[in-house]
DNA sequence: TTTACTTTCAAACAATCGTTTGATACAGTG
DNA sequence: CACTGTATCAAACGATTGTTTGAAAGTAAA
């Protein structure tokens, strides 16, 4: 391993900085609000930077998405040893904790979020390589929790509750800040939220055993 | 009680097809996605009349938003004499019905829910009309199921978990389509919807008490 | 240094946006 | 009829958008 990875040459250090800087733009304004002159003001390049590295506007936003660190989560917890219910609530701290904590740069799920609502040319990559397999953990998990007897529409219900409640609080930040003026997100706010999701849909899984 | 009302002039005539047509476009467009020629287009009216009618963009879209008929549920509810519990039950169905339904003019919360996560000028209005008041209505209603002993915070989060659910399936529905391509929304889907929102919940809230 | 190629840059491009203008048609009143 | 204020219209405005251009600067091998 020498220093090729980490000294880059000029023009990868562009591409990392128009990167950097459209991920900032694209989780703070939707697609068609966000400006190829701002982002490009935010990594010091010139207008032109985006086309030539990146083709267009679409093009920067597709390579700006990275779907790794979800992944890597999802991933995490699945080998983990222990018991499936403890690792729902376990996820759902990471993930919130990946929504919220404006510390953590992942901004990715932030655009996600945003894709969710204003979809873009880049939702359909999104949707095969995040939210499916998202969504297909969160099946199999909450399988797990819940046995073979629900269907499998109720159990995809089961997923949309907890996904929308998670989703929920990045989406209506906005909302949120004008319904309680003093909502700050520390990492001990955040974890709070988290557990409630994860004890609220658990009593809400669990349930499913008397009514079926 | 004259024919006023119903014969309009044209000026009032072409203000109401104006803000139906507004209606429409701010459902399926973001607020910088519409445009207001596609609206005058649709209304039949010139590029001018908006401006001439409604000042601007901005005020055509605080025009447009009519919160009635959110209201006149809450009220509507909040004065029957069934139980809480049923209550919330009924409530969850009319609200996906309102929301989902796409025989149901009222676009109205399709763009709130669009409001939610780009925020507009309108967004203060809406909050302040709206969300705002469906936020302590609910409020009220787990109250009153939950009782006295769950502390402020957990009632709000609880508030929250229930609209999560709710606006999550107005809000993915474009990842909600490439997820389940059959998807469709008839009454009976989306009463099934608002029954598992309203078990699943209300699981969730009683839980509240073995924990707390 | 010369050569060949890549990257940056200021400037301009065509398209589209919300908004404004001034003329025109229309309504109702005297 | 003339007069007055309202409503509509085609056209243009200025600003901003994503993208393109062609020259200049930089880079690396011969």
């Amino acid at each position: 391993m020498t220093t090729e990875v980490e000294i880059k040459t000029a023009s990868e250090q562009t591409r990392k900085r128009l990167l950097d800087a459209a991920r900032e733009v694209f989780s703070q304004h939707s697609f068609q609000g966000a400006t190829v002159r701002e982002i490009c003001r935010l990594a010091d390049a010139n207008v032109a930077a985006v086309n030539y590295h990146f083709g267009s506007k679409d093009g920067l936003l597709a390579e700006a998405l990275n779907f790794a660190p979800l992944a890597a989560l999802q991933n995490a917890n699945a080998t983990a040893s222990e018991c499936p219910k403890i690792r729902l609530r376990l996820f759902l701290r990471d993930f919130m904790l990946m929504l919220l904590d404006e510390k953590n740069p992942s901004s990715q799920c932030r655009i996600m979020a945003r894709e969710l609502a204003d979809p873009t040319p880049a939702l359909d990559k999104i949707v095969r390589e995040a939210i499916a397999p998202l969504h297909e953990f969160l099946g199999k998990l909450v399988r797990e929790i819940v046995g073979e007897k629900v269907s499998e529409a109720e159990l995809r219900r089961c997923v949309h509750s907890i996904v929308g409640q998670c989703l929920f609080y990045r989406h209506s930040h906005p909302v949120l800040q004008r319904l309680y003026p003093k909502l700050r997100y520390g990492r001990k706010e955040i974890e709070a939220i988290g557990e409630h999701i994860a004890e609220f849909s658990l009593a809400g899984i669990k349930h499913l055993d008397k009514t079926s």
